[in-house]
DNA sequence: CACCCGCAGATTGTATCCAATCCCCCCCCA
DNA sequence: TGGGGGGGGATTGGATACAATCTGCGGGTG
């Protein structure tokens, strides 16, 4: 099912609006003026509002009828929820897919990791997005639970617009590298207990951050 | 921004697929043909389209490129795994809901739940399903936790197909209304842990009985 | 007898067109 | 001066039309 080639005009919508928000193209509070954006990526209005439905479910935009939709604008309080929920639902992830974890999968996760710094090193920060979150997801989608990986996608996707920023500090992006290593030593020792307390404070940081973001963006 | 007047073609389309699909008038597995229910429904493809989008962000549906969309099927695993979550996610609201609640709200509570025993009285299955909803998320909603409230809506749907069925056995609706029984004392009593319990206990009885049906229907 | 090619009907995917709605600015009037 | 219409342009909502794709079936072929 997932090995479904995809060519079709509303994929390609999804995909260059989920381009556009992480990258900045679109900001939050931007109104999606679906004529302009559908020339511009190449396809009609009708599969671009189809992609438009697809985020407004995952509340990645808001949609006012007859009015259009609207890049979303996370608030403080929507901040603290979204991590809240992450956190609360990342730990089942770690907790259920840690014991079934194999060596191989435990080389695999290390290879996404190294992916990680190496963009970090090349200074691509779009690329180390990229690479955290097939890191992150990895261990995640390991637990074998369908629905958790998919609500924790929305989750993930909800702070998109802030975590490029987050990553172009080099502050940021040095602290992760370590954290990243020691969740790796946790996985080789398949110590679940572990590896929830280093996500919590994974999290912990980068909601820090972005809250800082948040509170200058807001006037 | 909930106070929106909804007219659009879409928001008709999309309360009259979950309709069809909460009624069984959609089973699992059958193909949504867009014509034949845009007719139906008095719109066109284009917002038909759309609603259908939504369902598929949130696993009601699934869609093959070039072939349509599908009422999801949940496997027993799916079904296991939509209830773990909801374990997870529910408590977690109402943990956060109930020192928050007051006595008119507890009050409000006690009203819906009149509704359902009312509808149950009535051998209005449908009535019944919805007003039991109403009481659950007005629960829920009390945590002020508008993500949480989402996701749970989500898994709720998920099931939304089997539920129908659970309720149309007299014993099942008998052993519901005793549920919530327990639940409003816990609630006025505003006992968080024990309203967690009680939860719990309400949704192993419908898992197990969800659960078998789910085993006579696949061969 | 199994296989595969290809055609016809059905269904989906998308572009285009027009109607409906909204937003904003300007004008009019108290 | 302030408020209340009221166009006009911009934008969205939706229906239709047509192209692309799939599915099922029949016939030919090894």
């Amino acid at each position: 099912m997932t090995a479904e080639r995809r060519v079709t005009a509303q994929e390609i919508a999804l995909d260059a609006l989920r381009d556009d928000i992480l990258t900045g193209v679109l900001g939050p509070g931007d109104q999606v003026v679906q004529e302009t954006l559908a020339d511009r990526y190449g396809v009609s209005r009708v599969p671009l509002r189809e992609a438009l439905k697809m985020l407004e479910s995952e509340g990645q935009v808001v949609y006012h009828p007859n009015r259009g939709y609207f890049v979303a604008e996370l608030s403080v309080r929507d901040l603290e929820e979204v991590y809240r929920l992450r956190k609360l639902l990342e730990a089942e992830a770690i907790r259920v897919a840690v014991p079934q974890l194999v060596d191989a999968d435990v080389d695999a996760l290390a290879d996404l990791r190294a992916d990680i710094d190496a963009a970090a090193a090349a200074g691509d920060v779009m690329a180390m997005t990229a690479a955290n979150r097939r890191f992150h997801f990895a261990l995640f989608d390991a637990a074998g639970m369908p629905r958790l990986s998919r609500l924790l996608r929305q989750l993930w996707e909800a702070t998109d617009a802030y975590r490029a920023l987050y990553f172009q500090s080099a502050d940021n992006r040095e602290r992760v590298e370590g954290e990243h290593a020691a969740m790796e030593a946790a996985l080789r020792a398949r110590d679940a207990r572990a590896l929830v307390r280093l996500h919590d404070e994974h999290r912990d940081h980068s909601v820090r951050a972005v809250r800082a973001l948040l509170g200058e963006g807001a006037p």
